[in-house]
DNA sequence: ACATTAATACCAG
DNA sequence: CTGGTATTAATGT
């Protein structure tokens, strides 16, 4: 068993303002974990044996509906926790996580955060903080999936992909893990063919570049046009 | 070279 | 305009 550096975790936001010796005693209880894409982290439903705190990679939380239909909630991006059911008082995790690319993750034993969360003061308001951030996240995407027009959606979905997880390249904004249509489509709420009749239009009018499993935001400033509504209106 | 899976084209409601 | 099926294109083995 290699020694885990307390440098991983310093500089995160889950452990901002935490010493180092805080650091350490946090780090005893993890154990490294590596999965391949596409590979679940955990499953809807399953028993929250663990939480994670996702070190490199991203990973996609979908919930599955009753009826077999996927809703992608959110991406999860790395310095993430992830499976915090204990932290809203659940024993069973509410979606699936998928490893979207390859992750490496560090997995503590859910009977630990208690402990954890009342020796770390620091860690507890922070993550606490992050989990109203996620609240008034989801809140803005009801709104967005009841009032806005799909283009609006999948447009904002992208920029907040590109946003969230782009990398500068000589083309633009490339969104650095494999999104397919059908992702984009189950996080906007509507169908892949939707989504890919979309981006092959902005692709045509140079907004964007998109090919299998890659989208490129070329011109952002006009997706942020069509997302706020003040353009691509027909009749 | 083949099988698998994503993206687009095509067609129907 | 949306949703389903077929065809084509890309990717992994």
């Amino acid at each position: 068993m290699s020694r885990l550096d307390p440098s991983l975790l310093a500089g995160l936001p889950p452990f901002m303002g935490m010493d180092q010796p805080a650091l350490e005693h946090i780090l005893e209880g993890a154990k490294p974990l590596r999965q391949p894409k596409n590979a679940h982290v955990f499953r809807q439903g399953e028993e929250a044996h663990s939480f994670y705190l996702l070190l490199d990679g991203y990973v996609r939380v979908v919930k599955l509906a009753p009826d077999g239909e996927q809703v992608i909630v959110r991406f999860i991006a790395s310095g993430e926790l992830l499976g915090i059911a204990k932290a809203i008082g659940r024993d069973s995790y509410p979606a699936n996580a998928v490893a979207a690319a390859d992750c490496v993750l560090l997995a503590w034993p859910s009977h630990l955060w208690e402990s954890i969360v009342s020796a770390h003061p620091g860690f507890a308001t922070n993550t606490y903080a992050m989990l109203g951030e996620r609240l008034l996240e989801t809140q803005d995407k009801v709104v967005e999936l009841a009032t806005e027009r799909v283009e609006q959606r999948v447009a904002n979905a992208v920029l907040k992909l590109a946003n969230q997880s782009g990398r500068k390249t000589e083309e633009g904004t490339l969104i650095d893990f494999p999104i397919s249509r059908q992702d984009i489509s189950e996080m906007t709420g509507t169908t892949l063919h939707t989504v890919s009749r979309l981006l092959s239009g902005w692709e045509h009018a140079g907004w964007v570049k998109s090919s299998r499993q890659k989208v490129t935001l070329m011109e952002g400033h006009k997706l942020v046009m069509v997302a706020s509504g003040q353009a691509g209106r027909k009749s």
